[in-house]
DNA sequence: TTAGGGTTAG
């Protein structure tokens, strides 16, 4: 288990030095000049990418400044979409390239960099970046404000985010009927539909609500499960002069579903039906996935052939509705057949078909399965994601598999995809099963990792690992984990250190 | 990034 311990020091660290692909203005910054480095290509996004994680703050600052790579908007998105999970790093970047001599940001690099201060709560820097937005007339456009009014209404502070909607304006960004919808699905989609249809209420006439409005709103309440709801909304709608489309029938339909009417939800259909309703692939999907979910394979295969019958083409989407209910409520071998008939049609799956297809591997054993498959994804050229590496993290450590559970976790440090706060949960939990003082100290180790990656770990984690540590007689890496808990403000008013 | 379908778990 110590190797364990001295591997996570390497984490995104050592071996990268050897994967990476040196550009000549980089090489001044090693010590010793690789013998024949090949070149970087112009989007080596990862490259550049682990190359940022690995220096710190000055040696970047120098680089940033005098390498020769070409930067683009597109470049810098790639970087700053890769650096997601290591926000304090990816304000770093996007702040020093600020200061790069030819270089100038753009518009949707600022949007990234405001989403991710945004997520790190530090709100100071998120208004900086919108006045310097401004200053270079750049913005602040409605898809800022899209940006900050989500991250406050995640961040449990709708009010906040009503306010930030209604001053708009005086940031220099008008709202609009687009503006107003954006907001209202904000708030529809954290499951406030109540707030939003208050806030609805207020502003319809001024902003003209229109059909988009009440399908949003109606969507809200189907989300959380109020159908009833829902139905009234559109009624309102209706009684307004509005007519329902499709997509209001759709969403419906799928609130039937969500809310376990299965019922109501086979009426709907066939009154649709009835109606002559010119249904699409979307109404098809969703009465594949509400009957696969409820255990009704039957029905759910049924419909499907139906939609072929019909002459509606299934999506990627739709195979994946249909692979996850057979992972789900039949056979993964059977979703399997369907995955390889996808393939034989000609579609590509994406990484949501990948995720639902492994985590069903996952979740009867099949783990190496589940690891060919995440191969496979590579040489699809579609690039796993964070939840992927989650599942497959959480299952082996379901099973005890804790070393392997790390093997994975190592794979994403070096490059490939960085965990989010979830992972390091999962991690962190898992490393309290056997009981063994070294998995106290990866544990220790993925803490203060997590807390300089700008994440915040709950204080029962914590607690959980400062008491182990005092227990085992580890005063010493007891104080560290203190710093890292002051460090982000989860510790006691008037504690001291 | 103006609305609807497919990743999460008991």
């Amino acid at each position: 288990m110590i190797g364990n311990v001295s591997r996570l020091h390497t984490i995104n660290r050592s071996s990268l030095v050897c994967s990476l692909k040196f550009k000549s203005s980089f090489h001044n910054l090693t010590t010793t000049t690789p013998p024949s480095p090949p070149p970087l290509e112009e989007d080596d996004a990862a490259g550049l990418c682990n190359l940022i994680l690995k220096l710190d703050l000055q040696t970047l600052s120098q680089n940033l400044e005098t390498n020769s790579v070409c930067w683009t908007p597109d470049l810098v998105n790639k970087i700053l979409k890769r650096l997601w999970n290591h926000g304090p790093k990816a304000l770093e970047f996007f702040r020093l390239l600020e200061r790069h001599p030819i270089y100038t940001h753009s518009t949707t690099s600022f949007d990234h960099a405001i989403d991710i201060a945004a997520r790190l709560r530090d709100y100071k820097t998120v208004w900086t970046l919108v006045a310097r937005m401004r200053k270079r007339r750049l913005g602040p456009n409605p898809k800022t404000f899209a940006i900050i009014t989500e991250r406050f209404v995640s961040a449990g502070k709708p009010d906040k985010a009503v306010r930030v909607f209604l001053s708009m304006h005086e940031h220099g960004c008008q709202q609009d009927l687009n503006s107003f919808n954006t907001f209202l699905d904000v708030l529809c989609k954290s499951k406030r539909a109540e707030m939003a249809y208050n806030l609805f209420k207020v502003l319809k006439r001024r902003f003209k609500a229109d059909t988009i409005s009440y399908n949003i709103i109606a969507n809200g309440f189907c989300l959380i499960k109020r159908t009833p709801r829902a139905l009234e909304v559109l009624r309102e709608m209706v009684e307004s002069g509005l007519e329902p489309t499709l997509k209001t029938y759709n969403i419906i339909l799928n609130g039937y579903f969500k809310a376990g009417q299965i019922k109501e939800a086979w009426q709907f259909f066939l009154e649709m039906k009835r109606r002559k309703c010119v249904m699409d692939v979307v109404t098809y999907t969703t009465m594949v996935h509400g009957f696969g979910v409820s255990g009704e394979i039957q029905k759910a295969r049924q419909v499907f052939d139906e939609m072929l019958e019909t002459g509606i083409l299934p999506s990627v989407a739709t195979y994946t509705a249909f692979i996850q209910v057979l992972c789900k409520k039949d056979t993964v071998e059977n979703a399997i057949v369907v995955f390889e008939e996808m393939l034989k049609k000609g579609y590509t799956p994406n990484s949501t078909t990948y995720s639902v297809l492994i985590r069903g591997l996952c979740h009867v054993g099949k783990m190496d399965k589940a690891m060919e498959y995440l191969d496979r994804m590579k040489q699809d050229e579609c690039e796993p994601n964070v939840q992927i590496f989650n599942v497959i993290i959480r299952y082996y450590c379901d099973e005890g598999e804790i070393e392997k559970s790390l093997e994975v976790f190592e794979r994403m440090g070096s490059g490939e995809c960085l965990p989010n706060l979830d992972t390091y949960n999962i991690l962190i939990s898992a490393m309290f099963v056997r009981k063994r003082s070294d998995d106290l100290m990866v544990a220790g180790k993925l803490l203060i990792e997590m807390v300089d990656r700008g994440f915040v770990p709950r204080k029962f984690t914590f607690n959980r690992i400062l008491n182990g540590l005092l227990l085992t007689g580890n005063q010493d890496f007891a104080q560290e984990i203190l710093r890292a808990q002051s460090k982000c403000g989860r510790l006691p008013r008037h504690f001291r250190l």
